[in-house]
DNA sequence: TGCCAGGCCGGGT
DNA sequence: ACCCGGCATGGC
């Protein structure tokens, strides 16, 4: 008889209860659409995707709010930006120095393959725009698979801090599973439709913030093991 | 006040 | 293959 545990391109296996594709149900039975990502354009998306690493979110916005007043979030005027005006500006969003080289890298990428067409570069094949966002210093997999998402319209799933954790603590996954491990999950899990995509990872991060952090954990209160079980 | 946020890199073992 | 320090602001 064929067993019901799904397991991952390794060896390690999952439970039989946690279906991700129940999960997504539930949670946009409760919560609805999410709207992720925020942002008007897929620069913006990138741009955020960037900002908003291990940072919080309301001082990307302020960041990104000042790269609009100043006429900067505009491909070509960031490739020519010097990286000590980019860096001011983005400021409020934390690491500054570092995330300004960030985006200028991003940036450049772009310039060299599709010289002034972001929208070229993000309409390549889902494969090569995900290696080639990870050959990017200071783009790792999260933001390469955040921009794929949201930005470029891919259907492949953002792994984040708040998705292992809460798989973690309610036991679904083991300390050895990593990002790879976990973005498996829900590929092979979920309906292959990009608003599932969309919607289950902004629906994570929303129940992350207010039931998984990093400190305090209110584990026993996470509403999320009421959406997972199968049947 | 201290802890945390939608990571990632480089160097060390 | 891990493990760690560094990077930095703003909100609760």
């Amino acid at each position: 008889m064929s067993s019901y545990t799904r397991t991952t391109a390794g060896t390690k296996t999952i439970p039989e209860h946690f279906d991700p594709s129940a999960l997504y149900q539930g949670l946009f039975a409760w919560y609805g659409p999410s709207g992720w990502w925020p942002g008007d354009s897929p620069l913006e998306i990138a741009v955020g995707a960037v900002l908003t690493q291990n940072t919080a979110w309301g001082n990307v916005e302020k960041a990104i709010g000042n790269l609009k007043a100043g006429g900067l979030l505009d491909l070509e005027r960031l490739h020519r930006a010097d990286p000590q005006d980019l860096a001011a500006l983005i400021r409020p969003s934390g690491y500054y120095n570092i995330k300004a080289f960030r985006l200028k890298n991003l940036v450049a990428a772009v310039m060299e393959d599709f010289p002034g067409d972001l929208e070229g570069f993000l309409a390549q094949d889902t494969g090569r725009l995900r290696s080639r966002l990870l050959e990017v210093n200071g783009i790792g997999k999260e933001t390469a698979d955040s921009i794929c998402c949201y930005a470029a319209g891919k259907l492949i799933f953002v792994v984040d801090a708040y998705t292992r954790r809460m798989l973690l603590r309610h036991l679904i996954i083991g300390p050895g599973w990593d990002y790879d491990d976990i973005q498996n999950i829900f590929q092979q899990g979920l309906p292959g439709r990009l608003e599932v995509y969309k919607d289950l990872h902004a629906h994570i991060v929303f129940i992350g913030k207010e039931y998984c952090r990093a400190r305090q954990p209110r584990c026993d209160e996470c509403p999320l093991g009421r959406w997972w079980h199968t049947g």
